[in-house]
DNA sequence: CTCCGCATACTTGTATACAAGTAATACAAG
DNA sequence: CTTGTATTACTTGTATACAAGTATGCGGAG
C-alpha cells in the first residue's frame, strides 16, 4: 500500500517539481520507508496526474540516490547507505567550518537576522521537545547559513548528500537527546559571525559538524532492513 | 543551426543517458554556444529519437545549471556564471587538499597506479602541445584521485559545479601556457601519496587548486556574449 | 512612419498509447 | 512431491498526440 503525505499542490509549480518535492519529504522523513517499492503507474492513479511528470521527479530522485530505478523491474526507495553517510560528512567536515569562517567576512544582514530568529524558536522547541520541528530548525540554520554568504548552490550540494544521514537523524528523532547542545552551538556560532571572529566560528562549527550519532549501531540492528549491508 | 559532436551510441545505455552524456560533453567543449537555443522538437529529429528521452536529459542538465528552461519559451545553453566559477573554486579549495590528505592514510592500489600512468602520458602531450588531450587527462586526474579514496559522489559534485569553470579553461585552451606547472605539480601529489605524506600532499593541493586563470578578465572582455552580466 | 492587434508558428508541459523485458504463478509432466 | 514450462500480469522505456502559453511578423489604422 501507498501512503503518502500530501501537501496542497501550489499551481505556480509544474507537476514534476511537486511531486518531487513531495517524494523527497516522505522518503527523508521515513513515510516511504527504505526498500519499499513504488509504482509509477500506482503513484499516477493516486496522483491523479499521468506518468510524464512522475517518470521526471523519479529520475531526479534516482540521481540523487533517493530511489534505485530498475528497468523493467521496479523502483525502490534506497536503502540507507553507510559509506555514503559517511561520505556526506568528510565533505561537511570540509565545508561548513570555512562557510562559517567566511560567514565572518561577508554576510548579509537580513540573513544574520534570521538566524537570530531560528535559534530563538529552536530553544523554544528545545523547551516543548516538539522533535519534527526541530529537525526542520536544524537544516533552515545551516541553509541560511549558506545564503547569507552566497554560496545557495554548495548548499543545494550539501543538503543532497545529507539525505541518507537525516533518514537515521529521523529514526533516532526522540533519542537524540542532545539537542540543548546543538542550540548552543548554533547560538554561538551565530555570535561569532556578529562579532567577525573567524577562528572562533571556524573551531566551533567543526566541534558541531563532528557530533556523532552515539547509537548508530544500535539502530542498525534494530532497523536492519532499512539499511543497506556493507 | 544545431552543429553536434555525435558519439556513437550505446545499446547498453539508454537513450537518456545518452543524450545527457553527449550534450553535456558538447556544453563543456563549446561546441554548442553558451546563450544558444536548443529545441527539443529539433533534438528528437537530428537524433532520430523522441521527445521523452530527450527531456529527461534536459532537465537533468538543467538541474545542474548547464540549460536554462524557460517554460514555453525556449531553452537555452547556460552562459558562464563567475558567481558560480567562484563558488566552486571555494568548494574545490575545501575538498581537494582534504581529499589528498585523506589518500596518503587509504588509498586503492590499482588508483594510483593509474596515476601514475597519467602523470606520463601528461608529460607526453605537454612536450606535444596536445591540448584537448590535456584537457581530458587534468580531469581524470582528479577523479582518479577522488575514486582512489573511495569518493567518487564527492567527485561527481566538485565535477558538476566545476562546470562553468571547465568552459572558460576551454576557451583559453591554448593560451594556458602553464601545463608544465600543473603536470610537476600532479607528479608531486603523486608522490607525496605514494610516499604517505599527508601535510605534503595538502599542502601541494592547495597551490594547486588555487592556480588562478591569469587572463580571466581579458577573456571576459573578448567573449563577451558568452558571460552572464553581473 | 508609427503603433496596435491579431493570426500563426513556434516553445515546453502533460497525457496516453505502445514496446520490450521481468517475475510470479498456475499447471502439467515426470 | 518436484520440476520445468508457458501464460499472464506486472514493471519501466519510448513514441506520439494534445494542451497551453509565448514571441514574431504581417497588416491595417491613425
Amino acid at each position: 500500500m501507498l501512503d503518502l503525505e500530501l501537501s496542497k499542490p501550489d499551481p505556480r509549480q509544474s507537476a514534476r517539481d511537486y511531486v518531487y518535492d513531495m517524494l523527497r519529504d516522505n522518503i527523508i522523513r521515513l513515510k516511504l520507508k527504505p526498500g519499499q517499492p513504488l509504482s509509477e503507474n500506482e503513484l499516477a492513479a493516486k496522483l491523479r496526474i499521468s506518468r510524464t511528470p512522475i517518470r521526471e521527479a523519479l529520475a531526479r530522485l534516482s540521481q540523487e540516490q533517493l530511489l534505485e530505478v530498475l528497468p523493467q523491474r521496479g523502483t525502490y526507495v534506497s536503502l540507507i547507505d553507510l559509506d555514503q553517510v559517511e561520505e556526506a560528512r568528510f565533505v561537511r567536515e570540509q565545508l561548513e567550518p570555512a562557510v562559517a569562517r567566511a560567514a565572518c567576512e561577508r554576510f548579509a544582514s537580513d540573513h544574520l537576522v534570521q538566524l537570530e530568529m531560528n535559534v530563538l524558536l529552536f530553544e523554544k522547541f528545545v523547551g516543548e521537545k516538539n522533535y519534527a520541528k526541530l529537525f526542520g530548525l536544524d537544516i533552515q540554520f545551516h541553509e541560511t547559513l549558506f545564503a547569507g554568504g552566497g554560496k545557495e548552490r554548495t548548499w543545494k550540494i550539501v543538503n543532497a548528500m545529507n539525505a541518507h544521514l537525516s533518514r537515521i537523524r529521523m529514526l533516532s528523532l526522540a533519542s537524540e537527546f542532545n539537542w540543548s547542545t546543538i542550540v548552543a552551538q548554533h547560538r554561538a556560532i551565530v555570535e561569532a559571525i556578529s562579532g567577525r571572529n573567524p577562528d572562533e566560528a571556524e573551531r566551533i562549527m567543526k566541534e558541531h559538524v563532528t557530533l556523532i550519532l552515539q547509537d548508530q549501531e544500535a539502530l542498525v540492528r534494530k532497523f536492519e532492513g532499512f539499511f543497506k549491508p556493507r
